[in-house]
DNA sequence: TCGGTTTAACGAAACGTTTCGACAGGTCCC
DNA sequence: GGGACCTGTCGAAACGTTTCGTTAAACCGA
C-alpha cells in the first residue's frame, strides 16, 4: 500500500492533524521543528498525497470535465474538436487543472450521462459543440453543476461561447458575390448541430438579401466530413446547371469538395470557386489553399475554461460571449469563368 | 447537497449497507421488495452514486491517465498525438474507461509529475511518446503503477508499444534509392525524442549499407514542426550541392518542406522528391500528396489502452510489441531530374 | 501575579461509499 | 429435533484526507 498521512503520524508519534497542518502549511500553525520532521519523514516514506481522499472532504478535484459532441468513434479526428480541446488544455495547464475526457457519451442517455458527469470526479464541465437536440447541457446547468458550452449558438440558461456564424457566412458569401458569383452552392454540415443549421440559414438569408433565388438542388449535405464533402461536391458538379462557387460549412467538407474536383478534372478556382469555414490548419495546405472563415476556436476553448474555473470559484457566471470571425482569402476562390468564357459552365 | 446513500437509508429506515446491496445487486442479497423500494427512492431523490467515494474504498476509478509528451503549449495540435489519443479514446469508450489528460506536464519535474499521476484519480497511465531523457515512465513502473508507453522504441522495464522505425526508414529510403536518388537529405525531428533519433540513425545506417557517403550538411533539424521543416528545407535547398530527395522524420516537417519549395519556386517531385513519415491525414491533402510511411498510430493507442486495462485487472503485463510499417507512395517522389537534365540541380 | 492572548498539538467527526462480522429467522435433511 | 445452511438485514470499520473543538503550555502586558 502507498504510504499515507497516518504512516507519517505513526512514525513520528504525532496526530494526523498535525501532519496535515505541516504538509499543507495550514490552516493551523505547527512549530518549525515539527514541520521539518514531517517533511523529512514524508520524503523518506515516499509519501504522495491522495487527491481522491482530499477531494472527498474539500469537494474540489481540480479537474474539469470535457464532454465532446456525441459523434461516435474517432471524435478526436475532428479538427474542430482538436482546436477547441487544445485551447482548453493550454489554459487548463496554466490554471493547474487536469482534464477528464468523457469517452462514453455516445452510448448514454441524458440520465446516464449526468451520472457520469456528476459522480464527483470533476468540479465542472465544458461541453464542446453539443447537439442542440441533447438536453444534457441544460439539465447539468439546472442541477447547479458549473458548466459552460462551446457551441454554435448561445444555449438557453447556460454560459456559452459561440462565434458569430451569421457574420462568417455573410463574409464568405459577400466575397463570392463581389467576385461576381451568382450561382452559389452550399455544402451543409450535420443539421442536428447548431453551427451547421445556422450556417445554412445564413446562406439562405444572404441569397434572400441579394435577391438571388434559392435553389434546393444547390444545397448538398456533407455531414461535416471529408468524404461527405466529396460526395456532395460530386452531386453539385453533376447538376445540369452547376453553381460557379460553393461555400462549405466547414473546412473538412471543403477539402472533400476539392478532392472531388480532382476526381472530376475540374479546375479550382478557374471553373469553380470553393470556400470553407473554420480555418483549420489543413485548409492552408490543400491545393489550392482554401479561402475560409477564421473563427478563434482555440481562444474559445481558453476563455471557456477560464470562465468555468471562475464559476467553480464561486464567481457569478457571465451569460454568454459571441466571438467575431474574419475572412481569409486564399487561392481557392476567384471570378467565375463565365465572365471570360460565356456559357462554358453549362457543359455537362 | 447532493443526495447520498444515507439519505435513501434514512427515508426508508434501512441501514446504508442494505441500500448499497440493493443498488449494486450485491455482494449480499436483498429481498425483491427492499430492492424495489430502494430503487424507487433513489429515483425520487435524484440519487447519483459518488464515484470518488466509491473509488476510495475499492481503489478503482475506472479512469485512465494520459500523459502527453512534454512539448509545452499546443500539445493537441500535434497530429501524432491526435491520432494516438483518438485510438486511446475509442478503445477507452468501449471498455468503459474515462480518460484523464494531465495538462501540467511541462512545468513539473519527475517527482511532481509522479505525485500527479499517483494521486489516486487514475488506475493506470498511458505515456505517449515520452522523452527518453525523462525518467518518469520508468519511475512510475517501478512504483507498481500500471502503465504503458507508446514510444519510439521499447522502454526498459515498461510495457511499451512502438513501431519498427528502422523498417519504415528503410522502406522510404529504399524507395528513393530505387528511383535513382543518391543525394538524399534528411530533415530530423526533436532529437530528444526516440522516434527522431532512431529515424536519423536509420538514415545513417541506410547510407552506410548502400555505401553512400554521409554528408553532415544533408541533415537539417526541423523539430517535428511545420515551420521547422520549412526552415530546414530552405537550408538544404540553399546548399551549393543540393540533395535530389529529402526524407523527413515526420509528415508535418515534410509539409513544411513542401511549403518551402513553394517559397523557392522549386518543383516537387520534378526538382526534388520529398517524403514524410507517419501518414497523417494532411499528408494526403498537401500538393503534391506525400509519399510517406504509414504507422498504425491509432491502433497503437487502442492496443495500449486494452493492455493497460488488462494490467489493471491484474493480468501479467506483456513486455512490448512492435508494429510494422507500410510505405505509401504518392506523388511527391519521383526519379531525380538529373537523369533527364544533367547537372541542372547544381544551380543556386 | 493574573487574566488574556497566542502557539502547538491532539482527538474526533466528516466526506460517501463498500464490505465484513454478526445475528435472527427460516428451510432442509437425516 | 438438532445441526448445517441459506437469506436478509444491521452496525461498524475502513479508505485518506481536512478541519473543528478542545486543551495545555507558553507568552505578554499591566
Amino acid at each position: 500500500m502507498a504510504t499515507s498521512i497516518k504512516d507519517i503520524a505513526n512514525k513520528l508519534n504525532m496526530s494526523v492533524s498535525t501532519v496535515s497542518y505541516a504538509l499543507n502549511g495550514g490552516p493551523r500553525s505547527v512549530s518549525l521543528e515539527t514541520k521539518n520532521q514531517v517533511l523529512a519523514a514524508a520524503r523518506d516514506l515516499g509519501y504522495r498525497p491522495n487527491r481522491v481522499a482530499r477531494s472527498m472532504v474539500t469537494g474540489r478535484s481540480y479537474t474539469i470535465g470535457v464532454a465532446p459532441p456525441e459523434i461516435g468513434d474517432d471524435v478526436f479526428l475532428s479538427p474542430y474538436l482538436q482546436l477547441a480541446i487544445n485551447g482548453v488544455a493550454n489554459e487548463a495547464g496554466r490554471l493547474h487543472q487536469d482534464m477528464l475526457v468523457f469517452t462514453r457519451y455516445r452510448e448514454t442517455e441524458h440520465e446516464e450521462m449526468l451520472s457520469i458527469i456528476l459522480d464527483g470526479r470533476v468540479d465542472g464541465v465544458i461541453f464542446i459543440a453539443p447537439h442542440f437536440t441533447a438536453k444534457t447541457v441544460e439539465l447539468a446547468a439546472a442541477l447547479q453543476l458549473p458548466c459552460v458550452a462551446i457551441s454554435g449558438a448561445p444555449v438557453e440558461g447556460v454560459t456559452s461561447f459561440s462565434i458569430n456564424n451569421e457574420q462568417g457566412m455573410t463574409q464568405v458569401l459577400e466575397h463570392l458575390y463581389e467576385l461576381g458569383h451568382r450561382r452559389i452552392g452550399h455544402i451543409a454540415g450535420r443539421l442536428d448541430m447548431q453551427d451547421a443549421l445556422i450556417r445554412l440559414q445564413g446562406y439562405q438569408a444572404f441569397l434572400h438579401a441579394r435577391k438571388i433565388p434559392y435553389r434546393d438542388e444547390f444545397v448538398a449535405k456533407g455531414q461535416f466530413l471529408i468524404e461527405g464533402g466529396r460526395r456532395a461536391m460530386h452531386e453539385l458538379m453533376n447538376l445540369p446547371i452547376r453553381p460557379t462557387a460553393v461555400s462549405c460549412a466547414n473546412d473538412e467538407m471543403a477539402i472533400g469538395a476539392i478532392l472531388a474536383t480532382y476526381d472530376l478534372g475540374i479546375k479550382v478556382p478557374e471553373e469553380v470557386s470553393v470556400a470553407g469555414f473554420d480555418s483549420t490548419p489543413s485548409s492552408a495546405h490543400i491545393h489550392p489553399p482554401l479561402t475560409t472563415v477564421r473563427q478563434p476556436i482555440g481562444e474559445l476553448g481558453e476563455v471557456a475554461l477560464r470562465t468555468l474555473v471562475d464559476m467553480i470559484e464561486g464567481n457569478e457566471p457571465q451569460e454568454k460571449k459571441v466571438f467575431e470571425t474574419d475572412l481569409i482569402v486564399r487561392a481557392s476562390t476567384n471570378h467565375p469563368m463565365e465572365e471570360i468564357h460565356e456559357g462554358s459552365l453549362y457543359s455537362h
